[in-house]
DNA sequence: GCCAACGTTGGC
DNA sequence: GCCAACGTTGGC
């Protein structure tokens, strides 16, 4: 499969961009995930070296902050076994885990591209993203939705 | 805090 | 398998 471009959102106040350029290789483990069609995507269809277009949500100035990389195959997620977790899953196992999720790097922070901006450009109308009632904090977008999205990081 | 929209759960 | 009730998401 040739590689695919996703948006992933994070809620800066649990992992913000800045959290995570911070950290070793700059890589954060997308652990927390809690939806099967989120799940899915990384479990079946993510490939390594996917671009990832990271999304800020949840917070007073929602919208993409940076690029990344998808840097591992999936794995399970061990906050479903901890019991102290937020995360946890009383019905997962180690021998039969739920939860599954990729290692995220980031390879850029970019300018802030507000919702208000993705939702003005017509030329993005068809995203996922913008799709009245999504929720899905994973997302794919099409090469298209990627092309029109790099014009507007070069823009100021 | 509100609330629309969606996903999950569980009784039947 | 249906579907009502409940929980969550996430922008505003």
């Amino acid at each position: 499969m040739p590689q695919q471009i996703w948006l992933m959102k994070s809620e800066p106040n649990e992992v913000s961009i800045d959290d995570v350029l911070a950290m070793p290789n700059q890589t954060v483990a997308w652990t927390g995930v809690r939806n099967y069609q989120a799940r899915n995507f990384m479990m079946r269809e993510m490939k390594l070296n996917d671009i990832v277009l990271f999304y800020h949500s949840s917070c007073p100035q929602p919208g993409i902050v940076g690029l990344a990389k998808v840097v591992s195959a999936a794995y399970p997620d061990e906050t479903q076994f901890d019991p102290t977790s937020k995360y946890f899953d009383i019905k997962a196992t180690a021998e039969k885990p739920r939860w599954f999720h990729v290692d995220v790097q980031i390879t850029q922070k970019t300018r802030w591209i507000g919702l208000n901006e993705l939702r003005n450009e017509p030329l993005l109308s068809g995203m996922r993203l913008l799709a009245k009632g999504n929720r899905l904090s994973i997302t794919p977008v099409s090469v298209d939705e990627w092309r029109v999205i790099k014009h507007l990081l070069n823009k100021s």
